[in-house]
DNA sequence: AGCACGCCGACT
DNA sequence: GTCGGCGTGCTC
C-alpha cells in the first residue's frame, strides 16, 4: 500500500505529492485527509496524505516508509481536499498552504532541532558539559553557548548528530477527575476501620456517602470538605476514589447573567427576504443572495433565522463576522439564540481556545460557527446556510499566501453542500452588486429600518470656510455646538478620526523635509507617549529630531492629526466631558476591546474617540451624536477603491447615531464636500453612489467591469527590481491573449518597504481562459531565474487594493 | 525550505 | 595542508 502525500515544505520544487509506503502495522489506519510524519531528506516532517493507491511509477528503491499517523481520524474532510485543490489553483499557492489554512494553528507543526551524541569520547570536555547527563539537547543551546562552529566539525566527524523533532503546538486541555469507585457499603465499612485520629479521611467519606454524583475535581473535594492532597490519596490507596484524566475544553465566556435572548417580529420586508432564503433552503438550492440592508434594518435577526431553520433540518451553519473580537454584541446574540451549539472562532483567541472551537466542530458537537475570515472553513458536513456579514469588508480577503476570499471559499462549498449563501451588507461591494444587478445573485434588499427610527440626519461642514473664518482647530464650530449641547443633555457621542493613509507626521516648515522610515518610502508617525517617530510597515523607531535632518532648521514640528492629539484638543475645549480613546494604542491587550465598548455602554465616559475600529458593531440606545473629524483621507489613496471605501466607511459610521429611540445627528467635516463620495454618503443612498461610482470604474476600466490580477516584483536594489518587472510586464504582454490589457511596469504607490524597492503591473481583463495557465508559466521562470537574483514575485488575482 | 556535497581561496 | 566561504542539486 502507498499513499501520497503533502509534505509541509512551502517551496517549489516540493509543491506535489511524495508517494511513500506504508508499513504493514498502519495500513488499517491510513485515510485521506489524516496527517503523517514522513522522512524527507535528512530530515522529519509532517504532511497530509492525499490519496491511498497500490501502484506507482517512482523508483521502488527510492520509497520511504511513513513513519507515524497522527490523526486517527482524518483531519482535513473530503469536500476540504477538493477544496484546497481548487484554492491552489485559484490563488496560485502551495497546496501545503492551501491546506494549511483550514486548520487552526495547533494542527500545524512547529520543528525544532535537537543534537544527539553519538560518541563522547570524539568531543572534547567543554562540548560535552553541555549535555550534562543528557544524550539529546536542543540546537539553541549549542548556539547560546557559541559552539555552533565545533558542532558543524563534530557533524562530519558523525560524533554528533543532527535530528529534526516535530513540536505539536498545543494538547488538549485535561483536567484531573477524583472518581468515587467503591461502593457505599465498602466506604461504610472503611469508616468504620479508620483510626480515630483520621479525621479528615473520615469526613471525606462521610460526605462522599452523601452525595448524588460520583466525580469530582480538586477543587470540589478542598472547597467543601477542605481535604488536602494527603487525605485524597489515601482515600486512593483505599480503592474509594480513582484518578481520571478527563479532556475538557477551553472555557470562552462571552454571556452575561442579564443578557436575554429578544426574538423580534419580522417586518413585511424581512419576512419576505426570509422566505426566498427558506425556499432555498428547503430546495436544496446553492442561490447567491446579496442582502441590502441599510443600517439597521435587521439583518441579523435574517441571519438568526435562516441558521435555525438549517438547525431545524439538522443541517449546520457558518456565519463570517469581519473580526469577531471587535463585536462581542454579535457573539453574544449568537450564543443567546443557539446556547451551546455555536462554536466561535476569532483572532483574540488563544491558540488553544480555537483549537477547541475547531475540535467541536469537527466532532459535530456543535451546529454553527460565528468567526472571522478562516471560519470559513469550519469542518461541517452538511452546511445549510453560509453567511457573510458586512460582505464589502477588506479583511475577508486574506492578503498572504493563500490569497483566497472568503466569499469565494463560500460560494464553492455552496455548491458542494448545495445551499444557500447570505451576503449582508448596507453598502456592498461594487462587484457583489453588479452581480446581483445581473441575476448572478439573488437580491433582497431592506429598505426601512426595523424598529422604525428615522435615520440620523447628516451634516457635511465645509472645512475649507471654518479656515476661512480663521477657525484652525479640528472641530468645526457646528460639530463644537451640536458636542456642547449632548454633553448637556447627558447624551453620547462617537468622535471617529479616519486615520488610514494619514496620520501625523514630522514636517520642516522651512525646507518642505518630511521625516520618513530610512527602510520604507513612507512618513513616519509620531507617537506622543515616549517621543518617539514610528514606521507602521517596518517597525523602525527613532526619537523626534529637534532640528530638521536636511537643512538643520528648527522649525521642525508634527502635522496632522492623531486621536492623542484630538483627546488635548478635547480637554481644553470640553474639559469636564468624560473621553475614552481607542485605537492600536489602547487596545493592544486582549480583551481591551470588549472592556472599553463596556464601558462606554455603561455610560461611564461621554465621548468615545477613535480610528476604523469604531465604525462597525457599537449599537449603544445612548449615542445620538457622530462627528466624522477628516472624512477625505481615504479619498485620496492612489487606489480604485478609494471612493467606495469612503462612501462604506461614512455611511457605517453615520449608522452608529440614533439606532434606539432617541434622534441621532452625524456631522462630517471635510476639505472636499462636493465628491461624490461624501455627497451621496450624506443622503445615506446607496444606489446613487452605486451608479456613480460604476461609471468611473467603466471609464478607468476598473473592476467590475474588468477583473484584476496584479503581479509585484521587490528587490532591494532599484535597478534590478524595475529591470525584471519590466521583464514580467514583457512576458505577459507577449503571452497572454490580445483581450488582455497588460499595465506597467509602474512603480508601487509604497515604493519601498522594509528597503525593497516595489514595482507592480496590473493585468485588467474580461475574459483570459489562459491566465492561470500563463501565471503558472511565469512562476516557474521567476523560480528558476529570478529568484537567485534575489527577486521577489508575488501574485494577486483579484486584490482587494493595489497599494 | 533546508540540508549535504563539493570546489576554491585564505589562514595556522 | 585544513578551515570555511557559498554555488548546486535533491528531497518519495
Amino acid at each position: 500500500m502507498i499513499v501520497e502525500v503533502i509534505v509541509d515544505v512551502s517551496a517549489y520544487p516540493i509543491d506535489r505529492p511524495f508517494d511513500y509506503i506504508v508499513p504493514e502495522e498502519l495500513k488499517d489506519l491510513v485515510e485521506r485527509g489524516s496527517r503523517v510524519h514522513v522522512p524527507f531528506g535528512n530530515r522529519k516532517v509532517q504532511g497530509f496524505i492525499t490519496n491511498i493507491k497500490e501502484q506507482t511509477d517512482i523508483d521502488t528503491s527510492k520509497l520511504k516508509e511513513v513513519q507515524s499517523i497522527i490523526d486517527v481520524e482524518p483531519v482535513v474532510t473530503e469536500e476540504l481536499l477538493q477544496l484546497s485543490k481548487w484554492m491552489t489553483n485559484k490563488t496560485l499557492c502551495y497546496e501545503i498552504d492551501a491546506l494549511q489554512v483550514m486548520l487552526p494553528a495547533a494542527l500545524r507543526a512547529s520543528y525544532k532541532k535537537n543534537i544527539k551524541l553519538i560518541d563522547s569520547n570524539a568531543v572534547d570536555e567543554s562540548f560535552l558539559a553541555l549535555f550534562g547527563k543528557k544524550d539529546t539537547i536542543t540546537y539553541e543551546v549549542i548556539e547560546k553557548a557559541g559552539y555552533l562552529r565545533q558542532m558543524k566539525k563534530y557533524l562530519t566527524q558523525g560524533s554528533v548528530q543532527l535530528e529534526t523533532v516535530i513540536k505539536q503546538h498545543v494538547k488538549a486541555k485535561t483536567i484531573t477527575k477524583y472518581n468515587v469507585i467503591a461502593t457505599k457499603e465498602y466506604i461504610q465499612n472503611q469508616i468504620s476501620n479508620l483510626a480515630k485520629n483520621a479525621v479528615k479521611q473520615r469526613e471525606l467519606m462521610e460526605w462522599l456517602l452523601i452525595q448524588e454524583q460520583d466525580s469530582f475535581t480538586m477543587e470540589e473535594l478542598k472547597e467543601t470538605v477542605n481535604a488536602n492532597n494527603n487525605v485524597v490519596k489515601a482515600l486512593i490507596e483505599k480503592n474509594i476514589l480513582a484518578l481520571e484524566k478527563a479532556e475538557v475544553y477551553r472555557e470562552i465566556t462571552t454571556l452575561e447573567h442579564h443578557d436575554t435572548d429578544h426574538r423580534f417580529q419580522l417586518t413585511e420586508e424581512q419576512s419576505v427576504a426570509l422566505e426566498k432564503i427558506n425556499h432555498a433552503q428547503n430546495h436544496a438550492e446553492n442561490t447567491t443572495f446579496l442582502l441590502h440592508g441599510i443600517t439597521g434594518s435587521g439583518k441579523t435577526e435574517i441571519y438568526l433565522n435562516a441558521i435555525e431553520n438549517s438547525i431545524l433540518k439538522g443541517k449546520q451553519a457558518i456565519m463570517l463576522v469581519p473580526e469577531i473580537s471587535l463585536t462581542p454584541q454579535m457573539t453574544r446574540r449568537f450564543k443567546l439564540r443557539f446556547g451551546d451549539e455555536v462554536a466561535v472562532m476569532h483572532s483574540g483567541l488563544s491558540i488553544g481556545e480555537k483549537y477547541d472551537e475547531w475540535r467541536k466542530i469537527w466532532r459535530g458537537e456543535v451546529k454553527v460557527v460565528v468567526g472571522a475570515r478562516s471560519a470559513i472553513f469550519a469542518p461541517f458536513k452538511d452546511l445549510g446556510v453560509i453567511i457573510l456579514d458586512e460582505e464589502h469588508e477588506s479583511t475577508y480577503k486574506q492578503e498572504d499566501n493563500p490569497r483566497y476570499h472568503a466569499r469565494d471559499v463560500a460560494i464553492w462549498r455552496s455548491e458542494f453542500h448545495k445551499c444557500p449563501v447570505i451576503l449582508g451588507s448596507a453598502t456592498p461591494s461594487l462587484e457583489s452588486y453588479a452581480r446581483a444587478s445581473k441575476g448572478v445573485y439573488s437580491l433582497l434588499t431592506l429598505k426601512a429600518r426595523a424598529k422604525e427610527q428615522a435615520l440620523p440626519t447628516v451634516n457635511v461642514v465645509d472645512m475649507r470656510v471654518e479656515l476661512k473664518n480663521g477657525n484652525r482647530s479640528m472641530f468645526s464650530v457646528e460639530l463644537a455646538d451640536a458636542i456642547r449641547e449632548k454633553l448637556d443633555r447627558k447624551e453620547q457621542i462617537v468622535l471617529f478620526l479616519n486615520k488610514r493613509g494619514f496620520s501625523s507626521f514630522v514636517l520642516c516648515r522651512d525646507c518642505g523635509t518630511v521625516v520618513e522610515c530610512k527602510n520604507c518610502d513612507i512618513s513616519l508617525t509620531y507617537h506622543r507617549s515616549g517621543e518617539q517617530l514610528k514606521c507602521h510597515y517596518c517597525g523602525h523607531e527613532e526619537p523626534v529630531p529637534s532640528i530638521c535632518p536636511e537643512c538643520a532648521s528648527e522649525h521642525i514640528r508634527f502635522f496632522g492629526t492623531g486621536t492623542q492629539k484630538v483627546e488635548e484638543e478635547i480637554a481644553k475645549l470640553f474639559p469636564f466631558a468624560r473621553v475614552i480613546r481607542m485605537d492600536v494604542d489602547t487596545t493592544r491587550t486582549k480583551g481591551s476591546h470588549e472592556r472599553i465598548l463596556k464601558q462606554f455602554g455603561d455610560g461611564e465616559a461621554d465621548i468615545l474617540l477613535g480610528t476604523q475600529m469604531i465604525a462597525k458593531g457599537l449599537d449603544f440606545p445612548n449615542i445620538t451624536l457622530v462627528g466624522v473629524l477628516n472624512a477625505d483621507t481615504t479619498l485620496h489613496l492612489a487606489d480604485f477603491r478609494a471612493a467606495e471605501k469612503t462612501f462604506q466607511l461614512m455611511t457605517q459610521v453615520s449608522g452608529r447615531a440614533g439606532r434606539h429611540d432617541k434622534e441621532g445627528k452625524v456631522y462630517i467635516q471635510t476639505y472636499t464636500p462636493e465628491h461624490y463620495a461624501i455627497e451621496l454618503s450624506k443622503l445615506q443612498m446607496y444606489e446613487p453612489f452605486y451608479h456613480k461610482e460604476m461609471l468611473v470604474r467603466k471609464q478607468y476600466e476598473y473592476p467590475p467591469f474588468y477583473y484584476l490580477t496584479l503581479v509585484q516584483i521587490t528587490h532591494e536594489n532599484v535597478m534590478l527590481a524595475s529591470e525584471y518587472a519590466k521583464l514580467a510586464t514583457d512576458w505577459l504582454r507577449a503571452n497572454l491573449s490580445e483581450q488582455s490589457m497588460v499595465v506597467g511596469p509602474t512603480a508601487c504607490a509604497i515604493s519601498k518597504i522594509q528597503n525593497r524597492y516595489r514595482y507592480q503591473c496590473l493585468i485588467k481583463y474580461k475574459k483570459e481562459p489562459i491566465l492561470i495557465e500563463k501565471l503558472q508559466q511565469l512562476i516557474k521562470i521567476y523560480r528558476t531565474e529570478w529568484m537567485k537574483k534575489g527577486i521577489i514575485l508575488s501574485i494577486d488575482l483579484d486584490p482587494s487594493t493595489i497599494l
